[in-house]
RNA sequence: GCGCUUGUAGCUCAAUUGGAUAGAGCGCCUGACUUCGGAUCAGGAGGUUGAGGGUUCAAAUCCUUCCGGGCGCACCA
């Protein structure tokens, strides 16, 4: 039950029929109208700007408009005790005690389906996230846009959405053949005694390849390791096998289970880029060109040449984007768009990417592709997940690849937990740097909004422990007629506000809505709580050691949003602490 | 040089998808522990939302010009 909904549809169907009844004049769309939250300081539940959204094209004040319709509002409404008009033109409702308790009630009737958002269409999704080199273990760098493409397919799902998560495998590659070296470099150290090279910048470092070397030399005992290029093809079967493998269990470890994983390797052997390249010639997007050097940039190494070309120009990009590389080979964007066309084959509504900072400069290109292949603008919608600045004892700790020096998922989880990782990177908005004080994190743990949120939830908890009931316990109430005092009504209200902090996330693809307003929810309710301290009629438990039904439906109800919210963002809410 | 992105309290960040007097946490100051769980709460100080211009009844939010961060810029993925 969604009030702001309800009462939206309210007022945009009473000035439709004002409208046909020649009383008032209204725009074509009536999307600028809203009901939102008021600030706090207002006596009101609910607002809405309709008188001001009309008041232009009515030519009248937006007062005068807003106390004509205010009256048409209120009639016949048996919910709303007072409404009033308020300085610009916004007009106020505050609802009576009787239209609380039926909120209560249903939220308690239908606690799974509270915040849902019913009225968007069912869509069928693929959301690709992290998508990593299968060069190695996943490390911080990796963690924030695993959580936030986790957490949006959370509320798509929650929203009774299909979704399908997608890992693609970039197997495919120079960086595959250097890894693969790197491992076979590896096994002649251990079976030779062969130094590993230390001074190649082409290969990989880092020790977790002597770990992959071991398992490879001990599960194919009849392989023989004697000439790289007779070995190759299977050293890098195995060895993807093996670093995906370390991938999966770090999203494991951070709660994340992909649906499927792509190849680019079956991709590319499937033909698909020929055919997907094909078509986009057919229809003129593909041509032979040369692009021009990047103006500023260093250009004694540019070689011009003529390449196939697709493009991207006519979609908005700045250049067009080359699909194949100086030995005919297909570029990286080839086989993406070709992955892309896999995608769109597989008929979803809706394709999302989560991309990090670093590729921000890709999304044109890939979304002209999609665009140039579907016919639909927005068919690709891309989130960028902006940088984690890593801080370790005060400092900015900069992770580098060469010296193998870096600070895996791994470490991240055993130090700091899954769900204060996953609270703590979610409590931003996506497309702000992070500030990550490893040291700060572990070290303070207890100041950790996680605690604060769960904090609450084992309170509640509490409560129907002392009457031997247990939090998810099924309450039975025949009548909600209960007098809330406006602490909580308060609260009551805060806990209506829930759907549509769901609708907005959902909407703009933005996790770190969840947390902040579970964050809110739980100050209100560890406010109130307080107040138990100096009024005893405030407390949960009374005198006789029983809980009232007023609050029993009360704490039901925020617990239900708790754990729903926390549900969505993939952390645990225990029932002690 | 171009593109994307970002700039809000001393610090880290929110801001109901354009709304009302811009809110939290940390830090600082004052208070509440014979507690329904103090991992909590009440109060105080702290702001020209980087700067200018524009659109709007209404701008931190949209447009524009500057300034400052970050990321990226064929033949890597």
């Amino acid at each position: 039950m969604n009030i702001f909904d309800i009462y939206l549809d309210k007022i945009k169907k009473l000035v439709t029929a004002l409208n046909k009844e020649k009383e008032i004049e209204i725009p074509e769309s009536l999307n600028g109208i809203n009901v939102d939250i008021p600030p706090p300081k207002f006596d009101c539940d609910i607002s809405t700007n309709v008188a001001m959204v009309l008041a232009k094209i009515n030519k009248k004040s937006p007062i005068d408009l807003a106390k004509q319709l205010s009256g048409l509002i209120k009639k016949d409404d048996k919910n709303i005790h007072s409404i009033n008009v308020a300085k610009p033109g916004f007009i106020n409702i505050k609802f009576k005690g009787s239209f609380w308790n039926n909120f209560l009630k249903e939220v308690i009737d239908n606690q799974k389906d509270f915040g849902i958002n019913k009225k968007q269409k069912k869509h069928k999704y693929l959301v690709e996230f992290v998508s990593a080199n299968p060069t190695g273990p996943l490390h911080v760098g990796h963690c924030r846009g695993a959580i936030i493409g986790d957490v949006i397919s959370n509320i798509l799902i929650f929203n009774k959405h299909d979704v399908v998560k997608e890992y693609y495998v970039n197997d495919h590659g120079n960086q595959i053949i250097n890894f693969t070296k790197s491992v076979y470099l590896r096994i002649r150290e251990i079976l030779n005694n062969e130094k590993f090279p230390t001074n190649d910048a082409d290969l990989y470092p880092g020790d977790y390849l002597i770990d992959i070397a071991k398992n490879i030399i001990s599960e194919n005992k009849t392989l023989k390791f004697e000439n790289f290029d007779k070995i190759s093809k299977e050293l890098t079967k195995l060895s993807i096998k093996e670093s995906l493998k370390m991938i999966k269990l770090n999203l494991n470890s951070l709660g994340i289970n992909h649906d499927n994983f792509a190849s680019e390797t079956e991709i590319v052997n499937n033909n698909e880029v020929k055919l997907v390249i094909d078509e986009l010639k057919k229809d003129k997007f593909v041509y032979k060109g040369k692009i021009n050097a990047p103006k500023g940039e260093d250009k004694t190494e540019w070689i011009e040449r003529e390449q196939l070309l697709f493009r991207s120009t006519d979609f908005g990009d700045d250049k067009d984007r080359a699909l194949q590389k100086s030995d005919n080979s297909w570029t990286y964007f080839a086989s993406d768009v070709a992955y892309h066309n896999n995608k769109l084959k597989r008929k979803f509504d809706i394709l999302i990417n989560i991309l990090g900072a670093d590729h921000a400069g890709y999304i044109k290109r890939i979304c002209s592709a999609v665009e140039a292949l579907s016919g639909q603008k927005n068919k690709l919608i891309c989130k960028v997940s902006q940088l984690v600045k890593l801080i370790k004892e005060g400092k900015p700790f900069k992770m580098s690849k060469r010296k193998g020096d870096y600070i895996t998922v791994q470490d991240l989880i055993n130090e700091v937990g899954k769900d204060a990782t996953r609270f703590i990177m979610l409590n931003r908005s996506g497309d702000a740097e992070l500030d990550f004080d490893f040291t700060k994190v572990k070290e303070k743990s207890r100041d950790n909004p996680l605690y604060y949120v769960q904090y609450c939830y084992a309170r509640i908890s509490s409560v129907f422990r002392h009457i031997n009931k247990n939090v998810s316990d099924k309450i039975i109430i025949t009548n909600y007629n209960f007098n809330y005092s406006s602490d909580e009504i308060k609260l009551i209200k805060k806990i209506s506000q829930w759907p549509k902090c769901v609708e907005v996330s959902s909407n703009k693809l933005e996790p770190h809505r969840v947390p902040i307003y579970l964050y809110e929810l739980a100050a209100d309710f560890h406010s109130y709580w307080n107040m138990g301290k100096d009024n005893k009629d405030k407390r949960f438990i009374n005198k006789d050691n029983k809980v009232s039904n007023d609050k029993i439906v009360l704490l039901k109800a925020i617990s239900n949003v708790v754990k729903s919210g926390m549900n969505i963002i993939g952390v645990n809410s225990p029932e002690k602490m």
